[in-house]
DNA sequence: TCAGAATGATACAATGATGTCTCAAATGAG
DNA sequence: CTCATTTGAGACATCATTGTATCATTCTGA
C-alpha cells in the first residue's frame, strides 16, 4: 500500500496528494487522517523503504559468505526494490530528517564495510576511494532497475549484468 | 544565464518562476517577456544543454582517436556538464518535445555507435548490450560530477576514475 | 444485532504559483 | 540630448493544491 505511493512518487515527486491516495487505494480524507501533512507521509514513506532494505539485507548470510558473494546477494536484493530505492533519494526533504539520516548514513557504512572487507580480501583494488564505490553500487542498482522497467533488460539478466559491470567493466571477458 | 536557471532547477525542478529569474538576473516579468511559459523556458533550457553537448562534443578528433581515446575524451567533456547533464534527465516533460526528442536520440545513437567501434576494437566485450553500456556511461557521469560536487571526489580525478571503473569495474589491476 | 469507529465524498478557506498588466525608471541608438 | 525600447517592481485575477471540517455510509467487534 504504501509501495503504491512510494512508486507513484518516483516517478512524479510532486504528485497531489489526491493522486497518492487514489494510487494507495483509499480517499483523500482518510490518508489526511493517517498522515496529516503531505511531510509526514513522505517521512514515513521513506523510514517504511529503509526498513524494507533493512528486512530484505538481513536475509543476507553474510558470516559466511565471500565478499564478492554478499555484493551479489545484495545486488540481488536491492535491484528489485529500485523504486524505492530511487524515491529515496530524489526526495531531497528527507535528508533533513534525523532519524532518516542516521538510518541512511548506517546503511551506507555498512556498505562501505563490505567495500573494506572486499579491499583486504583483494577483490577490490586498494586505489579506489570507498565513497566512489559505493556511489558506483548505489548508482547501477538505479540504473538496472529503470533499465528493466524500460524494458531494455531482462529482469532475470540484471543482477548478473550489474556484479559483472562493477567486477570488470565493459572489459572484454580474457583481456589484460 | 541560461546556466544559472540549470543549475537551479537540477536541484530543485519545482523551482518557483521568480526564483528562475532571480538566479538569472532578471525581474519576473522580464523573463515572461522571454518566455510566456514556464514550459517555453523549460523547453529552451533542454535546447541550450543539448547544443551546448553539441558544440563540446564537436571540438573531440573522432576520427584520429582510438575507441577507448575516444570515451576518455567524452568523458572530459560531459563530466563537467554534469549539471545539464542532470536536467535533462529529471526534466520529464521534456522528452514530449520532438525536437528535443529527436537531438537526444541523436546523441544516444552517437553514443552507441562508439560503443560499437569499440566493440569492433576489441576493448568492450561483445556479449555486453549496448543499451546497457550508454546508460552506465551516462549514469557515472552524472555520478561522477555530483561526487565532485558534493566535495568526495577531487575535480581532478573524475574523469580517470570514471574511465578505470567503466573499463575495468573495481577489480584490482592486475587479477583476472 | 447494535454501537462505535473508520471511511468516502464533498465543501471550504488558505496558500502559493502562474500569467497578465501597468507604470516609472533605466538603457541605448541616433 | 532625446525618443523609443527594455527593464524591474508591484498589483492583480486565476488556478491547483493543501489542509480542515462535515455528514452519510460502511465496516467491525462484542
Amino acid at each position: 500500500m504504501l509501495k503504491a505511493a512510494a512508486a507513484v512518487l518516483a516517478k512524479n515527486p510532486n504528485a497531489p496528494y489526491g493522486e497518492l491516495a487514489k494510487a494507495m487505494g483509499v480517499g483523500r480524507a482518510t490518508l489526511y487522517r493517517h498522515f496529516p501533512k503531505r511531510e509526514e507521509l513522505i517521512r514515513e514513506l521513506g523510514l517504511y523503504s529503509l526498513r524494507q532494505i533493512d528486512k530484505e539485507m538481513e536475509a543476507i548470510d553474510f558470516k559466511n559468505l565471500k565478499p564478492l558473494e554478499i555484493l551479489y546477494a545484495v545486488l540481488e536484493v536491492l535491484i528489485p526494490m529500485g523504486e524505492q530505492f530511487h524515491f529515496l533519494s530524489r526526495e531531497f526533504s528527507l535528508a533533513q530528517d534525523k532519524e532518516i539520516a542516521r538510518m541512511y548514513q548506517r546503511q551506507m557504512e555498512e556498505l562501505e564495510q563490505l567495500i573494506q572487507f572486499a579491499k583486504q580480501a583483494g577483490d577490490i583494488a586498494q586505489d579506489m576511494p570507498e565513497a566512489w564505490i559505493a556511489r558506483v553500487i548505489d548508482s547501477l542498482i538505479y540504473t538496472a532497475w529503470a533499465a528493466v522497467e524500460d524494458g531494455d533488460l531482462a529482469r532475470s539478466d540484471a543482477v548478473r549484468l550489474v556484479y559483472r559491470t562493477l567486477t570488470a567493466g565493459f572489459r572484454p571477458i580474457n583481456k589484460g
